[in-house]
DNA sequence: GCCGTTTTCGGCCCGACTGTTTTCAGTCG
């Protein structure tokens, strides 16, 4: 039982609870316990195996740590069934249509008998919903008009997705009269593997001419909402985006409130009444007056902290680790000295080993990891043993002719079924490091892959394992391993995981970055280029990296080629 | 349901916008 289904039971319940009416704050505890546990480097099944006490954990009391062991126990929770009978979990689903909250969804199971969204099209289309206290004409419309729409854009973004998208609006905004600054704020500033929207915050004397000029934005599909100070609009692609304007002497107030986490601005706040502060969107206030707001670090500062940076603002520590002067100082892109995984043409890269070089040198630099596929990757067209000696004498010819940057001679290598690899050791022996990877046979039970992975790491030439869980956001769900068995062993055989910056993987993820972390294991933070372009997409690594409270010694690549080698097999 | 330099009980973050209303509840972020 991993923290994402005990938290996804949790939630449900507080989903249930909410709707049936319960006391807010109640609810309000089991999501706060549900966030705890998909942030925790640790598995609740194994702190309860070693005879942890979870009540010890923030927000989890003698109530919550006793239904974490009964999930954990009988991989389901009483609590949740029973309220099940009453209120049906269809019913949840109802709360994430536009305009329906809790207390509307219980109104219309008492009163309708409905219990699932089938159920609401049926009373929308037969005019009963308008006949509701509280509902009228309108609300019917909007919800009829939901279930015409095609709603499969309102699932979440892809950051790198977002973030084209993003590029777009605020080059457009740029053009807004009187505007002096414009964030991107939200999950998206934060480095979210995924975005439900984007939220931008621009500072302006005139608000309402940079609302105008927003809501003529040419990707607009319908405006939701647009007042004088914050509009709210969906995009032709789905995306859904958020805009405030604010004063200047606001700006910064209205970037940690817009940035978030939600649960980060609570705490702030919460922070903040117990220094007989209030904090909102415009500023920090003692009684009516205002004491901070033009930038970040003014609130942060008058809330007694040093500014936080955005990829930490999830409400899991830092507000504690900024307050005891412990924040980690994180690694940026200024660290990184070079990328230990790249493809060229031999396999299915764009590129050939020259131009990927020079591409590298020119971001600076010193080294860069050769890592085509091997002969078992068929369909990327891997490298057979004496394809891949080719290669090693060709990357010998290119450092001898190249200055300034130095190939490394690696590869991809396939992790078999049985966890050998897919390169004779010989081959092996005269490359500068391996990374390895798992690409087929992912539905392995999760003892049977974590076994066959070490087995890999077993080897004497194996350093880096790729991409570790072979996840694709929205597409493919991580293979089920024993990641902190994997950890362990990488630990106390000198491997190293590598946290992979394709768009699409971003494997491993902040909470696996941290868990490295905290059981010192250090990471290798590449970006899988399959052209010179995608050497850029280090940015997405370094994103879960920091979301993961990486610095850079806990990062091999920020190391010199020489202190580098030191720590790789051979 | 959690939590405690004011509390073991009584608190628990804050404001904009919409649609329903004649002063505000619900939703949303």
């Amino acid at each position: 039982m991993h923290n994402d289904e005990i938290a996804g039971i949790f939630e449900q319940l507080a989903d249930l609870l909410e709707i049936d009416g319960a006391n807010p704050f109640r609810v309000r505890a089991y999501r706060n316990a549900a966030r705890l546990l998909r942030g925790l480097p640790e598995e609740a099944a194994d702190m309860l195996a070693r005879g942890e006490d979870l009540s010890q954990l923030p927000s989890i009391g003698e109530d919550l740590a006793g239904k974490i062991a009964e999930i954990v126990e009988t991989g389901r929770l009483e609590t949740l069934q029973a309220l099940k009978k009453t209120t049906p979990a269809g019913l949840a689903e109802l709360t994430r249509i536009p305009g329906l909250g809790p207390k509307r969804v219980r109104l219309l199971r008492d009163a309708l008998g409905v219990k699932s969204p089938a159920g609401l099209r049926r009373a929308a289309m037969s005019g009963k919903l308008a006949q509701l206290p509280g509902f009228g004409v309108k609300t019917q419309a909007n919800i009829r008009a939901y279930f015409d729409s095609d709603r499969s854009g309102e699932k979440r973004t892809r950051l790198a997705d977002a973030e084209k998208v993003a590029q777009r609006l605020v080059a457009y905004l740029e053009g807004a009269a009187d505007r002096k600054h414009i964030v991107v704020a939200g999950s998206f500033r934060r480095s979210c593997e995924t975005v439900g929207d984007l939220d931008i915050v621009v500072a302006s004397a005139s608000p309402q001419k940079v609302m105008d000029r927003f809501a003529a934005f040419d990707e607009i599909a319908t405006v939701a909402g647009k007042g004088k100070t914050r509009a709210t609009v969906r995009l032709r692609s789905g995306l859904q985006v958020d805009i405030r304007a604010m004063e200047l002497a606001s700006f910064g107030a209205a970037c940690v409130y817009f940035t978030g986490s939600k649960a980060h601005c609570i705490a702030l706040r919460k922070r903040g009444v117990s220094k007989g502060l209030k904090v909102n969107e415009y500023g920090v206030f003692r009684r009516d007056k205002s004491i901070a707001g033009e930038t970040e670090k003014d609130v942060y500062a008058a809330l007694g902290l040093p500014l936080i940076p955005p990829e930490l603002r999830e409400d899991r520590g830092e507000i504690e680790a900024a307050e005891k002067g412990k924040l980690p100082r994180l690694v940026a892109l200024g660290d990184i000295r070079g990328d230990l995984h790249v493809h060229t043409k031999a396999s299915d890269g764009r590129d050939d080993i020259r131009a990927m070089a020079k591409a590298a040198r020119a971001r600076g630099y010193d080294y860069l990891a050769i890592c085509d596929h091997t002969k078992h990757a068929r369909i990327a067209h891997g490298l057979t043993p004496s394809r891949l000696e080719r290669q090693i004498d060709r990357i010998d010819a290119l450092n001898e002719e190249l200055s300034g940057i130095r190939i490394l001679k690696s590869s991809e290598v396939d992790i078999l079924a049985d966890g050998s690899l897919d390169m004779p050791d010989s081959v092996l022996a005269k490359l500068d490091l391996v990374v390895g990877a798992v690409h087929f046979d992912f539905d392995l039970t999760p003892a049977r892959q974590t076994e066959r992975i070490i087995r890999a790491m077993d080897h004497p030439a194996f350093s880096i394992l790729a991409h570790p869980t072979c996840r694709l956001i929205g597409a493919r769900d991580p293979m089920r391993v024993q990641m902190e068995r994997l950890m362990d062993a990488a630990l106390e055989r000198g491997c190293y995981l590598e946290a992979n910056g394709q768009p699409e993987r971003l494997d491993l993820n902040d909470v696996y970055c941290r868990m490295a972390k905290e059981r010192g294991l250090k990471l290798a933070l590449s970006t899988d280029a399959h052209s010179t372009e995608q050497l850029d997409f280090m940015r997405f690594s370094l994103g879960q990296a920091r979301r993961g409270w990486l610095s850079p010694g806990d990062v091999i690549n920020t190391r010199s080629w020489r202190d580098l080698k030191s720590l790789l097999k051979r």
